[in-house]
DNA sequence: AACGATTCTGTTTTT
DNA sequence: CAGAATCGTT
């Protein structure tokens, strides 16, 4: 085991400030800082402080916003204190635990099965079917999004129907049926999770004072990101200790689509008038210009208290913005950027490519595979996201709860053995009518003399199935889904798929998540049940695996909290940053401003920002015009290549800005534009020959028509589906 | 009930 | 373009 070697320089690696903050163990306590300040570090460094001065690990909750982070700083404070026993926990994480132990109190039984967002829509979608609702006015993804919005709020369904409004009324019955749904099925979504835990702890007062002794000290880490329900949560659970560390970041809130409240710094200091507010000033990672360009595009959202950040760490090369003709040549680009970049001695570990949407990673990808540049695309939903391995997971989840409906519709005829929707039906509706756990129903060979004799046939067949399956719940569960690959020949049945049609991904991924069980097996205790807790709240972040000399690429939002010696920031466009669903609010507006400024601040030494002109989206090829962010990068230390305007130079290569793909090069009369300054318009002439970009045109606007030469236009087409 | 072919539909971010 | 939903044939 290893001992600090030090004990005493536990604080002495932090500055001033940090350590200030690090050594204030008792009372409420904020820090608050920008990017790269080692808040991170200090709250690691002040766990790791309150161990030394006596406090038990185990009595430290530290809640950090993915299982990775968690991970990582358990691993910071056993190399500090040699404990690892710190409670370090993902909100969700936090509550599912605390639910195995507590959900009795409400009478609900403790093997509650976790729902991901795709088992809550179809569960929507039963519901919506049962109640026979239009389909065509409740789409069920639009139904579970206002269910959400409601969950986060803590509206309880009653509640939710108290409006005039007639859709709302009918969306808020159907919230009603599917919260009853899910007490049936003794399942939990995302939102249930926490929200159970917060009624149990508020309800409960002996349940809170347990807690609130087990638990002296809880930290938070990103608290910008936190929405109320989780804020409720940590003052309860600090109602009687008092000892609540927050840190966080107003300007990189990225997270309020997921009901992040930005507003629980106010309510925090509401709650707690007398905690002291720590500032950290010194930012660590970034040099001067990537730092200042930062601030700079930070500065512009109005909604912010500015702050200060210095950094002393001295330039190499300037922030650099470059502008390609198409997605193909961006990605080139790229793949010649990282190949400088490591000619320059920068590990490819250590390099990063970021992207505000998932699917911009796909030519990227297609290059660097092209080029032989090996990558890791870390996070999305990618792995736990496949058909194969949510089948697998169902079987599981339905072993471990028999009330688990939405699991075993999913399974019941998977692969293939003759059991059909409308069977699968009547089995459900008579578990329901009989009121019984719908696992128990299957295993009673009585149940289903009513049935055809085929049906009956093949239920049987899978009541055998189950009992095999039972006799194995308490081996480790590596050999139980062996067992259920190979009863239900299911590992067969992707094998022969594969080799008919090519893909032998679904195949290996059934492999994959063997070797999960097994590695579960080999370094956790527990069994099944075990597992799922485990595996339910597992991202493809968690399971990234490790490759070699490989690049990352990401999202802008998964980068959060992580740095790189290089990053390439791409799809800087009008429309990808700031993304076009939530550029309508200045708020939506001012988030995707942050995200960029997040993105920009991982960079600790080169910052390469790209944006192509047309991009090949939806099959189709869809014009594109440079982000208004890229104007607001100052102009220190920032230099811009390529484009319309500029001498088109890419990063070390010339890449000529094509007028043919400028998006107003095909503009022609009835085309619907838009200007910085009138607003939308609509061109009603245009003067001149050719598709050339030198033709004027004349544009009509609300407030009246005007002339302009197209190339120094600033119009921007309002409809991407151009060509 | 199963499977293949066709049509449809939709793309923001994720614990 | 791709994944889901629907349709039509066996
Ligand atoms: N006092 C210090 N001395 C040396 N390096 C430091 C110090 N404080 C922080 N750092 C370094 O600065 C970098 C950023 O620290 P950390 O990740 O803790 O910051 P953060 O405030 O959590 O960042 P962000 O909010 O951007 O995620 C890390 O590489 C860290 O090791």
């Amino acid at each position: 085991m290893d001992r600090p070697a030090f004990p005493d320089s536990i604080l002495d690696a932090l500055n001033p400030a940090q350590r200030e903050a690090a050594s204030i163990m008792d009372g409420p306590l904020m820090v608050l800082a920008g990017a790269g300040t080692g808040k991170t570090r200090t709250i690691t460094h002040r766990i790791a402080w309150m161990i030394e001065q006596g406090v038990p690990a185990s009595a430290i909750l530290a809640v950090t916003f993915t299982n990775k982070a968690a991970r990582e700083m358990r691993e910071r404070v056993r190399h500090l204190t040699g404990r690892y026993d710190v409670r370090l926990n993902t909100f969700h994480s936090f509550c599912v635990m605390f639910l195995r132990e507590e959900f009795p109190v409400l009478g609900r039984a403790p093997d509650f099965s976790i729902y991901d967002d795709g088992d809550a829509l179809s569960l929507v979608k039963r519901v919506l079917d049962d109640a026979s609702l239009d389909l065509e006015t409740h789409k069920a993804q639009t139904v579970l999004n206002k269910i959400g919005r409601w969950k986060m709020r803590e509206v309880p369904p009653r509640e939710a129907q108290d409006t005039s409004d007639s859709l709302t009324k009918e969306v808020a019955r159907i919230y009603e049926a599917y919260d009853r749904a899910l007490v049936e099925a003794n399942a939990c979504d995302f939102d249930d999770l926490l929200l159970q835990a917060l009624r149990i702890l508020r309800d409960h007062d002996e349940v809170r004072a347990r807690w609130n002794r087990r638990l002296t000290h809880v930290l938070v880490d990103e608290f910008q990101d936190t929405n109320t329900v989780q804020y409720a949560l940590v003052q309860l659970l600090t109602a009687d200790t008092g000892n609540l560390c927050v840190t966080g970041d107003q300007d990189q809130s990225i997270y309020s689509w997921r009901g992040a409240e930005p507003g629980n710094f106010d309510q925090f200091l509401e709650d707690h008038p007398e905690a002291p507010i720590v500032r950290l000033e010194q930012n660590y990672r970034s040099t001067k210009h990537i730092l200042g360009a930062a601030a700079s595009v930070i500065s512009c959202n109005r909604y912010r208290i500015p702050k200060t950040l210095w950094t002393d760490i001295e330039d190499a090369e300037p922030v650099r913005v470059v502008g390609f003709v198409d997605d193909y040549d961006e990605a080139r680009a790229i793949a010649k950027a990282i190949r400088d970049f490591e000619a320059e001695g920068i590990r490819p570990e250590t390099i990063a490519v970021f992207y505000r949407t998932n699917a911009l990673s796909l030519p990227v990808e297609r290059t660097l595979l092209q080029e032989g540049i090996p990558y890791i695309v870390v996070g999305g939903l990618e792995f736990f996201g496949r058909q194969e391995v949510k089948d697998l997971l169902a079987y599981l989840r339905f072993l471990a709860n028999p009330r688990d409906v939405v699991s075993l519709a999913r399974i019941l005829n998977v692969p293939p053995r003759g059991i059909g929707k409308k069977t699968r039906e009547q089995v459900v509706t008579l578990a329901a009518t009989q009121g019984r756990p719908i696992g128990d129903l299957l295993r009673d060979p009585d149940a289903f003399t009513d049935f055809t004799p085929r049906a009956r046939a093949a239920l049987t067949d899978f009541a055998e199935k189950l009992e095999r399956f039972d006799s194995r719940r308490e081996s480790p569960v590596g050999d139980l889904i062996n067992e259920i690959l190979n009863v239900t020949g299911y590992a067969e049945y992707w094998q022969k798929k594969s080799s008919k049609s090519g893909s032998l991904e679904p195949y290996q991924n059934l492999g994959q998540f063997v070797t999960l069980a097994q590695e579960f097996d080999r370094l956790q205790k527990g069994r099944l049940p075990e597992f799922l807790t485990q595996v339910a709240l597992l991202t493809d972040h968690d399971r990234t695996e490790r490759r070699d000399h490989a690049v990352s690429l990401m999202t802008l939002h998964t980068s959060k909290g992580l740095e790189f010696e290089a990053v390439v920031l791409i799809g800087a466009e009008h429309g990808m940053l700031p993304h076009a669903m939530s550029s309508d609010s200045l708020e939506g507006f001012e988030e995707e401003r942050r995200l960029f400024h997040v993105g920009m601040t991982r960079a600790k030494r080169r910052l390469v920002i790209t944006w192509a002109g047309a991009r090949t989206r939806f099959g189709r090829r869809s014009a594109a015009t440079p982000s208004p962010f890229l104007d607001e990068l100052g102009d220190v230390g920032v230099e811009h290549h390529g484009g319309p305007t500029a001498e088109a130079v890419a990063i070390g290569e010339r890449v000529e800005w094509d007028d043919d793909a400028h998006p107003l090069a095909q503009a022609r009369k009835g085309t619907p534009v838009w200007h910085p300054d009138w607003g939308s318009g609509e061109i009603v002439g245009v003067q001149g020959r050719g598709q050339g970009l030198d033709r004027k045109a004349v544009v009509e606007f609300e407030d009246g028509r005007r002339v302009l030469v197209l190339r120094h236009s600033n119009l921007e087409l309002r409809e991407d589906d151009v060509f």
